[in-house]
DNA sequence: GTCTATAGCTGGATAGAC
DNA sequence: GTCTATCCAGCTATAGAC
């Protein structure tokens, strides 16, 4: 992908903020979240290490950026997955798996989601846009259980076990499997029926509105 | 931030090299992953920087370290708390819970086993360490399922369950509930039970017990 | 917008005295 | 086993030229 073209270091980029960023996806790639530098993203993009600070008004708002990409992303992602279905029970399955999918196919992004390490005061749009990832599950899970807590409790249990699957499968848990990524997908999405199932048995005495 | 603490830096230690690494844990606890340095560690240890040579190797030695003592710490509360009930299905929800507990208790530990960031090929006692924690749910696990391949998923997904509520837990996505672990714990333990009887139901014709 | 140059700092690791 | 002293490397960030 990275042709040989060792720039001079003089040329000037047509779009260096995204070349950076996808330096800096690179280096999370290759060497984990803490394997990310300024200066090593410069030298991947082929400019000066001051040059990022015309961009970017430190090392963290890039990355600051990056983790915003990857939630932005996943939420487009998680959309159109759960769209794709009618019933309430499917739409959780298609996000768990979706979760999965995500995690592999954009490792640094997801990693970068959770091993940042941004100061979230100093970065509140970060844990909003968080956040509203899992507000995607409350339409279905409402649906399903109508009560507030109990609602909150299925969107909970559902990610909580699709992001489970996702570690593992990145982290070489299940590196014995035959095919790791669709073992989590699917493990991912059943999980997801059965916690759907399971807690969908409770609506403790009908729906108890607050 | 502590220069004022002006460590006659020349006492001996009784245990340094425990002491280094609890220093490590706090900062670890402190600044995430990323923010152990031996030089900090030394500081706080009250030596000077080349005194942890004479204890590890280098850098990586002492957080290889810290990680096993991760691993043995949880192998030793999970051993526990599934011994203490008599049924499998009993067992995989009392891992799921002290798992998350863990979490809980031992934040730096916990998040260390996950993001050291050390080379697995360098380190392989580690990866050993770690899947022998799973196999401490394979028993259970088997005695619902007998079968090799569906007890397995059954194992992966309780485990991922519960590592999913816990990073939950730590991740502050449930700040917004009364009791955040209490509520991570339960939710682990209760949808282990949901795992284990959805995936119950489909027994490849062995014994099953009630 | 990019470069060159540089300041300032921190960390990892080693050598040799005690 | 610990210290002092030191080396070297690498990173962040800024100033000023073009």
């Amino acid at each position: 992908m990275n042709e040989s073209v060792k720039r001079p270091t003089g040329r000037h980029h047509g779009d260096l903020r995204r070349a950076l960023e996808q330096a800096a996806l690179e280096l999370v790639a290759e060497n984990g979240p803490g394997g990310f530098t300024l200066a090593e993203a410069s030298r991947r993009a082929g400019v000066s290490v001051a040059a990022p600070y015309k961009h970017f008004a430190d090392r963290g708002a890039l990355l600051a950026a990056l983790v915003l990409r990857g939630y932005t992303e996943q939420r487009e992602r998680y959309r159109t997955a759960m769209a794709a279905r009618p019933d309430p029970a499917g739409q959780l399955a298609a996000f768990a798996e979706a979760y999965v999918q995500f995690a592999a196919d954009q490792r640094a992004l997801f990693e970068l989601t959770f091993a940042a390490g941004l100061d979230k005061a100093r970065y509140p749009d970060l844990v909003e846009a968080g956040s509203s990832l899992l507000e995607l599950l409350d339409a279905p899970a409402r649906t399903l259980r109508g009560d507030g807590a109990q609602a909150r409790g299925l969107v909970l249990a559902v990610a909580a076990s699709a992001h489970g699957q996702a570690v593992f499968l990145l982290e070489g848990v299940l590196a014995d499997q035959p095919d790791p990524l669709a073992q989590a997908r699917r493990q991912a999405a059943s999980a997801a029926k059965a916690l759907t199932d399971a807690y969908g048995q409770t609506p403790p005495a009908s729906k108890t509105a607050p």
